[in-house]
DNA sequence: TTGTACGCGTTATCAT
DNA sequence: ATGATAACGCGTACAA
């Protein structure tokens, strides 16, 4: 049973809110008294209890970061960003994985509310802009995502614009026949997706368009997929990976079907992970600054939180191709 | 502002405490009051405030974990480990990034006392025995480390028994001369640095031992530490390192001095994380559990907040040699 | 079955 | 410069 500030009040003989005065430094004290409640705090070893403070000033100094997979590497870099500009805050994060599932993210979001964080950032959310427009609504909300819901402050990772460049990339190579795997659902609103499509249709390509889908992001699974799209397409010739995982389990599915990368197959990864630069071949892809990210949303997430008002900012995060050797930019035959 | 108890109550006419049986279904109510109660709970979108039921209780079910780095490929899997036990627990957990700072780990440790949670996981800890013992002191501990100190419980990952299975491996592939680098301070107190030391003077190779200091367990670091040792003793075959990134900046580092791996130098790392399987040549390294560590850590740290007293529980995870292709083991001349 | 009154540890408002 | 007292939102004891 830790101390209070009613011991330490009677240990040095003063009223409570004389306690509360000098653990705040507000006011002013007689240096004797502020001496001997310092020594009484000392003495009995006490601790503010923020909870009890927390109560009355209704602020909790925490927030909540909601993700998918801590494992995934795309996340631990941007964790980081967030928890740093956090602890500049004075603030702590809850962590919460939600290993992709709808319904834990949801509990998730009560539990932390119901905790009072003063707001939440989600990276890799599943839930669709309606819920999300309603979690902003009652908190400060600050995601990372495609489209822009309501009352949330948002940062687009300019992906779109990425899978377009990347597709580019390819078809200056002379790729005619692109596959393209995602760990997200298959879906032509997609905006990666419909990105990829669109720019092989501006081309006159569109009828090469050959799509696998991933459960996760792993290179177990996109080893799964490419072999699958290989063995039914074997016209193709590239492979757009939407993150390096799978990108690099492509490239394995390949030099396991005989298919060399890049002279045979080329393959492009997303993300830009520690991995990329250290496959074989080295992967093209997209780098996305992770670390970065994470500090954006946290600071737009603060800045709401101290504002007070849910001004809905939106940012936009440059992606950039980094070019290495799965495309044989140089050597493709 | 949102609705409170009080609302609640005033709005289905009925008394808090009746809100509050409802909330928490315990005792007898009757059906009418009930729905009148949850209907209420429904218009009013009243949620609990836990701030105020922690004050109470003397319970936040929640938990701080402090890391050094989450971007330190060990750690991702560990914390996946505690959050995913803490989740089913529906303890919320506190992430604290602490950069190896010491000074940031303990204003972490006073931060987190703070806020009243129930217990405190630490891996990788800078603080001392006697440090980490005054925190057992007051607050359920749990922590991963070599030493035991009173108060907390404790996993000892065998990371001195799998040194010396790492460096038995290489003298019994004929390794006379090997070096050594960590990223933790050199210290002959060190248990695996000390676990090296003397199974080389086991074998009477005591004059042979050779080390080098990282300041972080990463790629970069390795190639530095490496290419200084290599250049300094040119009779080196092997060099042992205790993190795998190490290992591989060690690998790039004999690759750009163009001494091969394995055929003319033998490399080992530790921990066995992914990148271990990808690299080129595939690692030899020990693989630790990261997961189980994780979970093992959190299981013991809540059997204790449950259990209200501290048994100071110690448990060892034992770890194991993965012969991949670094040393040479089948091929080495 | 339901309500009253008090306490949790702190801050804030007014006095003194 | 210091203190008494009322909040904060909820649980618990004890009544009714």
């Amino acid at each position: 049973m830790p101390a209070t500030m009613r011991d330490v009040a009677r240990k040095a003989n003063v009223s409570i809110k004389t306690v509360s005065r000098v653990v705040n430094n507000q006011g002013e004290i007689s240096e004797p008294t502020r001496l001997r409640v310092q020594e009484a705090i000392h003495e009995l070893g006490y601790r503010p209890n923020v909870v009890a403070r927390s109560l009355v000033s209704g602020k909790t100094h925490s927030i909540g970061l909601i993700i998918p997979q801590i494992t995934d590497p795309f996340f631990p870099e941007m964790v980081l960003g967030v928890e740093s500009v956090a602890y500049q805050r004075q603030f702590s994060v809850f962590l919460c994985n939600t290993e992709s599932q709808v319904q834990r993210e949801l509990e998730y979001i009560d539990s932390l509310s119901e905790k009072q964080v003063e707001g939440i950032i989600i990276c890799g959310t599943s839930l669709d802009e309606e819920q999300l427009s309603q979690v902003g609504e009652r908190i400060p909300l600050s995601i990372s995502a495609a489209s822009s819901p309501q009352h949330t402050a948002v940062v687009h990772i300019q992906v779109d614009e990425g899978m377009r460049t990347v597709t580019e990339h390819l078809i200056q190579l002379g790729h005619k026949h692109i596959g393209y795997i995602s760990d997200t659902e298959l879906d032509k609103h997609q905006p990666r997706q419909s990105a990829f499509c669109e720019t092989l249709r501006g081309h006159g390509l569109a009828d090469s368009i050959v799509e696998g889908c991933a459960a996760v992001n792993t290179i177990d699974e996109g080893y799964r997929c490419a072999s699958n799209l290989l063995r039914q397409h074997t016209a193709l010739t590239a492979i757009v990976c939407n993150g390096d995982p799978l990108a690099i389990g492509a490239i394995h599915a390949c030099q396991y079907l005989g298919r060399r990368v890049p002279q045979e197959v080329a393959v492009t990864g997303f993300d830009d992970i520690d991995l990329a630069s250290l496959s074989h071949p080295f992967l093209t892809t997209m780098h996305v600054p992770r670390r970065k990210l994470g500090e954006l949303l946290a600071e737009m997430l603060f800045e709401e939180i101290s504002s007070g008002n849910r001004h809905g900012l939106i940012v936009d995060l440059p992606v950039e191709l980094v070019v290495r050797e799965s495309c044989g930019a140089r050597e493709r035959t």
